[in-house]
DNA sequence: CAAGTCCGTAAGGTTAAGCTTACCGTTAGT
DNA sequence: ACTAACGGTAAGCTTAACCTTACGGACTTG
């Protein structure tokens, strides 16, 4: 979660949502050096965001379909849990807890 | 996206998933000050996470569920294209790569 | 083997994020 | 009106994140 905080990092995980991509290609498609991409793939990577594949002598890396549904079903839960408590809320004025 | 990428936010907006807390009860339960977290949750509430309204001399956060929803969606539409572009590599792969 | 790509890692500098203390406005109760 | 509780804001410091340059390893080709 902490990964997708990064602008740059939300661009090159957005720019591999279209498919595989080599470090090199997104450096250049981007305003910052290739050691950073590859910097910030690292912390992609560590996040099970993407997966890495030599082809070559380039290293293509996507998106990782598991990674996603971890953070899709984080927030699907988060947003039932959101919805009870709105209808809740509505149903019953009372508040409890604190005086 | 951005606010949840710190980890005292993402502890403060799932504390706040079981319903409206205070600012106060919130810093008594987390290891920070009450000024911290009054800083947390105007990053929380500029990225429309959440919502607050007064209640006497205190002021209750709760969770924002259309906030939740552009999240969820988000995650949705990648999760979307992953698959698509995860279905597409399979294909090609059966047509027998290229060298 | 030699040369050329492509990429990861280390080291260092710079900026921004996060936390704390201090101060002030607002609300409720006596 | 006075006091106390609650919380937002400002100023300052500290640490960590991010970027760049420099270097070395892995792989392919002539």
């Amino acid at each position: 979660m902490n990964a997708l905080g990064d602008p740059t990092r939300r661009a090159i995980f957005e720019r591999l949502r279209a498919g595989p991509v080599a470090v090199g290609e997104l450096a250049s498609e981007l305003p910052v050096s290739r050691p950073a991409v590859s910097q910030h793939l690292r912390v992609l990577k560590e996040a099970g965001l993407v997966t890495d594949a030599k082809a070559g002598t380039r290293r293509l890396y996507r998106v990782n379909p598991q990674g996603l549904e971890g953070l899709r079903a984080y927030f699907e839960r988060f947003w039932d849990d959101a919805l009870a408590q709105l209808k809740q809320a509505a149903e019953n004025d009372d508040q409890g807890g604190k005086r």
